[in-house]
DNA sequence: CAGATCACCTGCTTGC
DNA sequence: TGCAAGCAGGTGATCT
């Protein structure tokens, strides 16, 4: 890969759901954080480093402790991420209620299915259910007009108001420039069972839902 | 076809 | 203190 990229120009660069997108001169860098993947600008090759970009002032350094992370480049954007669902923060109303009606599942697995809608991830699916009262385990397409709209707009909120904070570092996420998020001050849900509910102060209770830890309120959240 | 289980990896925390 | 088990921001394959 490193052949082929030398000398190439970052025309553009985007988000693709929870994919970052570079296009080159010649072609397209997909890049997929996994769960402990990190891009550093001005970073030093360490232990987890499994890539680096040498640009024109800083060394750009990709580690990754759990190897969960991709990075991808191709002719033209993969099909893989073309075929993705409609990023979470693209999607009218209408459509995001036309497309719960179309899945006989359960909504947290719904949201965090990419290929239905891009870029939610465990921690902003179980604080946007828990914004719009929904348990995580209710049936998508059996969601109410009025609730299935309170979702849509939490979803928007979550997602915004978590950009803004620069994202959850919970234990070891970092931006490019090495900086912490402060989402995690905001969470209501997420990492904090056994804990009272900021609305009612019950406990929050964590459950496993399509194989992911699941935190909620069990009052505030109803079926 | 929805849903469960496992696989991929490493590190940190918890409980005995 | 030591060690095993459980847990973690994600995705994808396979089986039921």
């Amino acid at each position: 890969m490193s052949r082929a990229l030398a000398g190439q120009t970052v025309r553009a660069l985007r988000r693709h759901g929870k994919f970052i997108v570079a296009e080159l001169d010649r072609g397209v860098l997909s890049i997929h954080l996994g769960m402990t993947g990190k891009l550093l600008f001005g970073g030093t090759p360490g232990p987890y480093t499994r890539a680096w970009f040498e640009l024109d002032q800083d060394l750009l350094v990709y580690d990754d402790i759990r190897h969960f992370g991709r990075i991808e480049w191709a002719n033209e954007l993969p099909s893989r991420l073309s075929k993705l669902g409609p990023d979470a923060l693209d999607l009218p109303l209408q459509a995001f209620l036309d497309l719960l009606k179309r899945h006989k599942t359960r909504i947290k697995p719904l949201l965090l299915n990419q290929g239905i809608i891009r870029g939610m991830g465990n921690i902003y699916t179980d604080e946007a259910l828990f914004a719009a009262g929904i348990h995580p385990r209710a049936m998508a397409s059996r969601l109410s007009r009025p609730r299935a709209t309170r979702l849509h707009s939490a979803m928007v909120d979550v997602l915004t108001r978590a950009i803004k904070a620069k994202g959850s570092s919970i234990s070891d996420y970092v931006d490019a420039e090495g900086r912490r998020g402060s989402f995690q001050l905001e969470h209501q849900v997420y990492g904090r069972e056994g804990e009272a509910c900021h609305r009612c102060g019950t406990g929050i209770r964590r459950i496993v839902v399509g194989g992911r830890g699941t935190h909620y309120c069990p009052k505030c959240q109803r079926m």
